[in-house]
DNA sequence: ACAGGTTGTCGAAGCGCTTCGAGTCTGGCA
DNA sequence: TGCCAGACTCGAAGCGCTTCGACAACCTGT
C-alpha cells in the first residue's frame, strides 16, 4: 500500500502483467487460454510476470467477455424432514468436482423459488445448474425446460424428457437384495413395494427395483413375489399378515417404501416372525432410515458422492456442446445390518 | 427463438430495455439503482419495460462496472468429526441473509486450501468473505488479513486480532452448565466432550466450552472432569463404563457432543443409571436434538441461525465500510427440561 | 528466388454495465 | 422579465477481459 499507485489497492490486470513482461495483452490472454500457439520462451516470460506481480484475473470481466462465468449453481431444497448429511456429501461431491473443471458453486436454496433459478440463469451468473432432491411433480422441472442454462438433474422426476438425470439404478438394487437373501441361504422371497397407484402411474423407479428383483429371483430359479403395499400400519399388517399365509415358508423380505419399513418392522415380531432369525429383511432406502431403524435395516443406498461427481461431469459435457445420456444410473451398494441372516436350518435343509 | 435478432438467444441487455422505454441506457441504470433521482413517470415506464422484456442485469457486467460481484463466499471445511446438520444451518441462515441483503452465495470447501481463498478473492468474484468451524490455530486466517476483502469468522481462532468473529458463548455455555448441576446440588460432575481428534485440531469452541466447565467446577470447588468421547456407540459405552467406575459418585453429566447425545442417553440405564434420578444430563446441542431426546435433554442450544444471520449482517456493515466490534458473543440460554434434577439426598447432606 | 503455407504476435473492437460531467427544462424569486 | 437553483436526463468514457483479423517472420518446395 501507499505505492501511490493510479488504481487502487494492489488489484493487478492484465494490461500490467502484459506490460510487465512487454507483450500484448492479446498475447497474455492467449498464454492462460491456450487457444492460440505462444511460443515457448513467451510463454515463460508471460507466466513468470504473472507470477511476480500475483495476477488473478478478474472473474467479472472474463464472464462479461467469454460469456461463461466458471460458475455452475447448486439447487438445494433445504426443505425440512431433509436427510441433511446426505445432502452434505452430494454437496461436497459437487463442489470438489465442479472445482476440478475450474468452476465454482454458487449455492441456491428454494426459497426463492422458480423466480431464484429464472434470476440466476439469466444474470449470466452461471452457465449451468444442477438440482437436488427432485420430486416426481417438481415444480422447477417445467422451469428448466425453457430457461437457457443447461442443468443435470439429481434424481427423476414424473416427466423426464429433455432433461439430464442422474440416479441411482434401481434395477440393479432390486437385484442386489436378492443376489443377498439368496447368498444367504433363502430360497422363498417377496418384495414389498410402493403402493399400488405409484405403480400404476408408470414411475419410472418402482417398476426398475420390481424387475430386477422378480427376474433376478427367476434367474435363481427361486419363489419370488412382488407386491405392493400401502403405507399405513393397518396396510402393512395386512399384506404381511396374508403374504405369510400364502406363503408360510417365506423367510427373506425386500422393503421398497421408506414409509412402510418402520411398519414393516413393527408388525413382524406381531406375526411371530423375528427378525433376522425367522425372517431376512433388507431394505431400498436412504441409510438414515435403515440405521435408526430396530434392528438396523441392512440396506441399498445412494452413493451420493458418485452421483454428485456424475451429475457435475455431465453438465460439463453439456456446456461444451456434447450431447449426453438422459439417464445416468449409478451402482448400487448393499450395507449389510443387523437385519439380515443365513436361513435358519431348523428341520431338513 | 429464430428471431433472426443479431445476439444470441434471448439475452436482453439494458440497451434494449432502454430503447423500449425510449430513454438513455444511464437512466435506466439509475432507475435500477436509484442512485440518481428519475421522475415518477419515466421510472414507471422503465419498469415497465423491463418487466415486458423480462430484463435481468448481467451479473458480469455489472461486476465489471461496479467493482461490486454481489456474491459472498460460504468457506466450509467439511471435515470428519463435524456435526452436519448444524452446518447445514448455518449455511441456510447464511445464504437467506445474504439474499436478503441482495447477495448470493458461493460456496468454497477447504480443499482447495488457502489458495483457493486467494483466487476467490483476488478475483473480485466475491466481495466478502465468511468462514466457519474455525480453528484454534487455523492456516486461514493469517491469510485472511492481508486479503483486500472484508471477512467474518463463525467461531475464534487463539489469535483474533483485527478480525470480526460470531459465535456461541462457549465458555459461558459451559459455565452455565456447571451453574445448574451445581444449583441442584450436584457435587461431582463429568463433561463428556467432543471426539479426541477434534480437541487435537484444536477447535476453539471445544476447548472454551471444556474451559469454562472445568473454571467454572474449580470455582465452586467440587469435582469435575473432562474428557473427550467418541460418537459411536460403542465408544459412548466404554467412555461412560470408565467413568462411571472411575467416578461412583457421578451424579451431573454435560455432553457436548451432538451426535452422542443419544447414545449417551441410551447407555446410561443400562450402566444402572436412570436419567435423571441418579444422574443429571445438560447437552450443549440444539434445540432439536435436546426436544427430541428421551428424556427430554435440559440444554444449551446452540442458536445456528442467529449465528448465520448475524454473521452475514456483520459482513454487509463492513462492505458498507461500517466499523463493526471485532467479537459477537451470542449468550448460551439454558433450557431446562426433563433431564436434571436435584441430587438424590440418599443418605447424609 | 518466389508463391503459399505456418507460427507467433499485435491492435482494436467490443461484452453490458456504472458513473461522471454536461446538458435541458422547469419554476421561484427579485 | 431575467436569472438561478434544482430536478431530470443524456452521452461517453471506461471497468478488465476475450477474440478476430492483420501482419510480420519464418519455413517449405520448386
Amino acid at each position: 500500500m501507499a505505492e501511490g499507485g493510479a488504481k487502487r489497492a494492489d488489484m493487478v490486470t492484465i494490461t500490467d502483467v502484459a506490460r510487465h513482461a512487454g507483450v500484448a495483452v492479446s498475447t497474455v490472454s492467449y498464454v492462460l487460454s491456450g487457444k492460440r500457439a505462444i511460443s515457448a520462451t513467451t510463454r515463460q516470460r508471460v507466466l513468470a510476470s504473472i507470477r511476480a506481480l500475483g495476477y488473478h484475473p478478474n472473474a467479472g470481466a472474463r464472464a462479461l467477455a467469454s460469456r461463461r462465468a466458471n460458475v455452475i449453481a447448486l439447487v438445494l431444497p433445504l426443505r425440512s424432514g431433509m436427510h441433511l448429511p446426505v445432502l452434505m456429501q452430494f454437496a461436497t461431491a459437487v463442489v470438489t468436482t465442479a472445482r476440478q473443471f475450474d468452476h465454482d458453486v454458487l449455492l441456491v436454496t428454494a426459497d426463492e423459488g422458480p423466480d431464484g433459478l429464472r434470476r440466476i440463469a439469466a444474470s449470466a451468473m452461471v452457465d449451468g445448474i444442477v438440482l437436488m432432491d427432485i420430486e416426481m411433480h417438481d415444480p422447477r422441472v417445467p422451469l428448466l425446460r425453457d430457461l437457457e442454462r443447461p442443468s443435470v438433474l439429481i434424481g427423476f422426476p414424473a416427466e423426464a424428457a429433455n432433461l439430464t438425470c442422474v440416479d441411482l439404478d434401481f434395477y440393479r438394487a432390486g437385484a442386489i437384495c436378492v443376489e443377498h437373501l439368496v447368498a444367504l441361504g433363502h430360497r422363498d422371497i417377496a418384495l414389498l413395494g410402493a403402493p399400488a397407484v405409484v405403480y400404476e402411474r408408470d414411475t419410472g423407479f418402482a417398476h426398475r427395483t420390481r424387475a430386477g428383483f422378480t427376474e433376478t429371483a427367476e434367474r435363481y430359479g427361486i419363489d419370488a413375489v412382488a407386491q405392493p403395499c400401502e403405507e399405513s400400519f393397518d396396510g402393512v399388517r395386512q399384506e404381511l399378515a396374508g403374504l405369510l399365509e400364502r406363503h408360510p415358508n417365506l423367510s427373506g423380505l425386500v422393503v421398497h417404501n421408506e414409509a412402510a419399513v418402520a411398519h414393516v418392522l413393527a408388525t413382524l415380531p406381531l406375526l411371530g416372525r423375528q427378525v433376522p432369525h425367522d425372517i431376512s429383511v433388507v431394505a431400498i432406502c436412504p441409510d438414515e432410515v435403515a440405521e435408526r431403524a430396530s434392528p438396523a435395516l441392512s440396506s441399498v443406498l445412494i452413493p451420493a458422492e458418485d452421483v454428485g461427481r456424475q451429475a457435475v461431469a455431465l453438465l460439463m459435457r453439456k456446456l461444451e456442446g456434447h450431447p449426453v445420456p438422459a439417464a445416468t444410473l449409478l451402482d448400487p451398494r448393499l450395507t449389510v445390518r443387523a437385519s439380515t441372516a443365513a436361513v435358519a436350518t431348523a428341520v431338513s435343509s
